[in-house]
DNA sequence: AACGCTGTGTACAACGTTACACATTGCCCG
DNA sequence: CGGGCAATGTGTAACGTTGTACACAGCGTT
């Protein structure tokens, strides 16, 4: 019918400064605040903008000023809740400063990844906060491109980029001893991973080990089970292999919630009750776990913390306020419920 | 140390274009295949972009093109898993499309929501994607601002906007004549909400009282919940409620796997037995609930249907090729598992 | 009375890109 | 051999905004 999606009436400032009687620059320092107005002429130019529903045009500010008000997530995957939630401090402390986000799932794939060190798209994004899998720390230190970065979750040893992160060899064993202080004597871990990207699969398993060793507990080979992702059904495959070797483990510190709750899932189904036959451990702290059967003891990270610390972080590089790379280690308690 | 952060190289189509020795003009049809360019020209090009890192500024192409490759989608909240995993699917459906997706969290309040139906920031993004839950339907209809928009999760009834949503009456139908089937006399309903935005809650109701006439039970408003909103807590309170109450329930149909999922929590804590003693089923379908304890029966909307289908209706709009507004009701089934 | 300051408004240019109209060349064909 | 067409390249002008330099009035100060 209509033919108005081709036609774009596209009001701007000349047809708002037409209608007012006064110049462009006045119509946009009137808006901005930029400089001062005279208020009879502020008046005429929000009856103006009213009248014709003037709105700036977003792509022509930022071209402009240099500035887009967005900032870039990458993460893996939106729905896992632990990025999901997190995600959701990020918005929030991101809103409180005027930015709004977008976002950016990698999957964890090469290319995604590289794509994001380049800064995604020039002049898409004012920074971007970044949650690495399979790009590794060299990799994020030599990028060509100048955005602004804040890596999250990465290990903390490293000293080119801006971080946030709990301490992870700390979180682990922190997990461990508490299934160590329950009496437990053959402790599992699920998620291991071999040390080729960002992840922190190997500080975590370093964590366990030391917690093992200064408790004089043997470290056993069979009981720790790598995993290719941290989603519920790695967690639930890997417990059935557990329960399928001969490594009898009374206890079971898991890389992650989602791990940790499919763990549990595949206790259930063999018949093994948690506590009580084997305990769970995970890390992350999710929603979720509050609410499962039973209730996940958990490592839990501050996001909040995380969030904001991040977002301060690039903003104060996006301001050129910026330090040389800082690193921030975010607080970390244990959350205990009834799984251990 | 280095203010590099000040200063900003920019490089642009100038530059490659002085490099390459050809007018900026033919470095964008080189680049864009626009326009032909003999073979020998563009491999100078290609060459002079990668020896200065060219990448072209996204901002100046939208004010010149008019579009951005982004599309907005607006959410009450990011970690709520049906609206992550969903988001999931949008991003993957729009990526294919070369587009990317800014998110916007509304938490439902009314004026970050009547911010989204006036197109978010004029030019920012292409298109937007919009689950309301405090704006009406009238007002949907009635915006000034001619931002393409696909509403999600709407009832279907209406005409103004183009829809995307399952059959929300017939859903809720289904999962209760689930419970009739399972010999359920006195099945309750968690979730009901008044008709006030944009929410879905009163078609649920109308397809759970729908269920039990035709089964000839009797509409017991004593097992009718209330919920502000549709989280595990308020499960769990709702349960806890009805178990208190005089209502004596021996199912529960709650309006989202959320709900249910805190509703088998208080379940387990009063000591009761899924679904031996009460049985539940949701709607939403999450992940969660193929490993919770029980597993949850659920009605499962096609999110992958309900993301491409809001996409392509989308993408027509945006390219105007657009017909009269359409309302796409996208299939749902009922998984049956554990719990109900 | 001349000076300079403040307060207000304007014209112009530029951000980086691409659509458009035009210019140039070579070559086929009548 | 000249007209015309295809193939390729270029200059110019926008897209809509805002920073900068400038204009000009009013007014207090020396």
């Amino acid at each position: 019918m209509s033919d108005s999606s081709t036609r774009r009436p596209a009001v701007g400032v000349r047809d708002v400064a037409a209608l007012a009687r006064v110049s462009p620059t006045t119509v946009s320092n009137a808006l901005s605040g930029n400089r001062p107005v005279s208020s009879s002429t502020r008046e005429r130019v929000v009856w103006a903008v009213e009248q014709l529903g003037y709105r700036p045009n977003i792509s022509a500010q930022n071209l402009r000023g240099r500035r887009t008000g967005l900032i870039g997530v990458a993460v893996p995957e939106i729905d896992v809740p632990y990025f999901a939630e997190l995600i959701r401090h990020v918005v929030d402390a991101s809103r409180q400063r005027g930015y709004t986000v977008l976002i950016d799932q990698t999957e964890g794939r090469l290319e995604a990844e590289r794509f994001v060190l380049n800064g995604m798209n020039p002049g898409m994004v004012d920074g971007i906060l970044f949650s690495p899998l399979s790009v590794d720390r060299t990799e994020c230190e030599t990028r060509r491109d100048r955005t602004p970065l804040v890596l999250l979750g990465e290990r903390v040893s490293g000293h080119g980029v801006d971080h946030v992160a709990i301490d992870n060899v700390a979180a682990a064993a922190d997990a461990t001893n508490h299934l160590i202080r329950r009496g437990c004597h053959r402790i599992a871990a699920i998620g291991y991973q071999e040390s080729h990207g960002g992840g922190t699969a190997p500080q975590r398993t370093q964590g366990y080990r030391t917690a093992l060793r200064a408790a004089d507990l043997t470290f056993d080979p069979v009981l720790v089970r790598h995993t290719d992702r941290y989603h519920r059904r790695d967690g639930e495959q890997a417990m059935m292999e557990l329960l399928d070797s001969s490594g009898d483990p009374d206890a079971v510190f898991c890389y992650s919630d989602l791990l940790a709750l499919g763990a549990i899932h595949a206790l259930h189904d063999r018949g093994l009750r948690v506590p009580e036959d084997v305990a769970v451990i995970g890390i992350d702290d999710i929603d979720e776990g509050r609410y499962s059967t039973p209730t996940l003891t958990t490592v839990a990270p501050d996001k909040v913390a995380i969030a904001n610390a991040a977002v301060e972080l690039l903003f104060d590089q996006i301001a050129g306020t910026a330090q040389a790379p800082r690193q921030v280690v975010a607080p970390h308690t244990v959350e205990v419920r009834r799984s251990a």
